[in-house]
DNA sequence: CTTGACCTTCCCATCATGGGAACCTTTATC
DNA sequence: GATAAAGGTTCCCATGATGGGAAGGTCAAG
């Protein structure tokens, strides 16, 4: 079958199944008649495999590790195990560094009127307004961490799992 | 005073006040001495309220839009406030989802014994053996939304928050 | 005058994914 | 058979926020 076939069976687009392949991630798809890459039943398990991995979050790294893993029939069940727990271990670690920063937030807002006055707690925070008095500043300098290393950490972005 | 001084002041590494310069989050610094930008209070000021935002996870185009309001002394603040509730759903959702995958891997996990024998739920899961029996499997298919679209959907990584 | 610390700009890499151009192949319709 | 539509191929570019590093300019202390 090709690609576009492949594509609608595994749930994998196109133009990842191409990338897949470049990154070596799936093996080198046959080709049929020049150019036109022709698929198998097994490459759309694999590609199944692959989606399905990707769906619970595990990186291509991770998955590559769990194809191995699948494919090899003698493998220790330990070792899939210790990947999911590494792997549920890091998304529990995101979700709880998510969680205090939801708190903060909501405990501001919950302090803002909201109102058309501009007095606002917010702003107030973000702006650093009396550097050294009040929970709510406090409560934030342990929430972000800046007590320690001033630039160091704790910086990074949240991505995705949300354009569905 | 130099970019390595705002760097250290503010908390925002020299290589972000020049990109955040570049986008235009920042205003351009005045230059010294021939190249050399020079920062004064203000532009430090300015650099922590991005940083603290950013801990805060607010996007960088959140942000341009909380500075506006920050300098507009007669916002309303519920122009702020919707921001940041905004903000707050947004995470929530992605929590959510994230919650979902975890407590499916995890469920995973537990039915995996982990040792030294191959036989692997977690596997057989990824690579839909037994594709119309058990509840594991009927689970899975909800969580990850198997049943309608074959390919549109909630197929994003998750991303950081994690490197601290 | 040299050394080292610091600055400048510019390019590249990340991670997984999509967009689109330029071009070729297959299939269906007239 | 000609033509059009659909779908394949490769290649380059963009995303978002960040860091790495090269090549070169500037400044202060020794």
């Amino acid at each position: 079958m090709k690609i576009g076939e492949a594509a609608r069976r595994s749930g994998v687009s196109a133009k990842m199944i191409r990338y897949y392949e470049s990154i070596g991630l799936l093996a080198q798809a046959a080709r049929a008649g020049n150019s036109y890459r022709d698929f198998d039943i097994r490459d759309v398990h694999d590609l199944t495999f692959i989606r399905r991995s990707r769906d619970l979050g595990f990186s291509v790294d991770e998955i590559r590790q769990l194809l191995a893993l699948w494919r090899d029939r003698s493998r220790p069940s330990r070792e899939v195990k210790e990947i999911a727990q590494r792997h549920v271990a890091e998304m529990e670690a995101r979700i709880a560094h998510m969680q205090e920063i939801v708190g903060t937030l909501r405990h501001l807002a919950d302090c803002c009127a909201g109102d058309a006055r501009p007095d606002c707690p917010i702003l107030g925070e973000l702006g650093g307004e009396g550097e050294d008095a009040n929970g709510v500043i406090a409560d934030f300098h342990v929430i972000v961490g800046e007590e320690g290393e001033p630039s160091g950490a704790a910086r990074r972005r949240l991505a995705a799992f949300t354009d569905d």
